[in-house]
DNA sequence: GATACTGCTATCCTTTGGGATAGTAATATC
DNA sequence: GATATTACTATCCCAAAGGATAGCAGTATC
């Protein structure tokens, strides 16, 4: 007690740990991104690869890989010719809504406030 | 309308545009630990350095200039003998409790699954 | 005078994320 | 037989993130 480190209780530890276990699974510039777009029904791979317009398909497939491997989106093979692939979330994706929305909301004020202080600085002119 | 993108629809890409948004600001891998540490009150830079075990100086450094120019955490130079700087967080960064709340929530229960599913593998041996 | 403390900066190096390009199997179409 | 399609994989490469180590200014303490 003597590290002048005071208010690290457990309480603030497990907060850390439980928020550094969710930026695990969701690490990537795309896995949230995915999961939006197939929150509107399935797709399949090429159709994903052209909504996410500067994705690279090894990039995809690995992002692809690693949510189907937590169990957020599932991959169904069909047996046409050429064979398609379609992707689409599980019920256990629909768990991370709290999180998406916090996050689309956080982001849609915040734009709106940056413009808000660009217009009052475009006011007020040194 | 040939592309085979068919729900990509202007709220889909607005959502995705303000996910991204928000990604950005808290992007790398401490922001939002640092934030949740000065939540339970400021706190000076080796104090900060000793709670996120793993931080060099430099990156911490870069951390909270960043966190400064979002103007999520203020910065007060004391004229103490040696100097002391404390951090500690705008009401600004209040805005960010639903995400981070809505991570945390998340991050716990998906700990609590693992450990439920690993029981159960442990019960069904091969 | 050596050491310690604060809050950093500087330099170097490694790791990781992710982009670019090319290629594959199987079939269908021109 | 050349080309297109789907859903990828393989290889190479680059930039950014971030870790390791060292140092600095200013004062106080031993």
């Amino acid at each position: 007690m003597s590290t002048g480190v005071k208010h690290i209780t457990s309480e603030c530890n497990g907060a850390l740990n439980a928020i550094r276990d969710t930026l695990y699974v969701l690490s990537g510039k795309w896995k949230i991104q995915v999961i939006v777009l197939l929150r509107d029904g399935p797709m399949r791979f090429n159709e994903l690869q052209r909504s996410l317009v500067d994705i690279t398909p090894k990039v995809l497939s690995k992002e692809l890989r690693e949510l189907e491997m937590n169990e957020f989106v599932e991959r169904k093979v069909f047996n046409t010719v050429p064979v398609t692939v379609s992707y689409e979330i599980t019920p256990y994706a629909a768990t991370l809504n709290p999180i998406i929305d916090s996050l689309r909301e956080w982001g849609t004020q915040h734009r709106a406030r940056i413009i808000e202080h660009m217009k009052q600085d475009g006011k007020q002119p040194a």
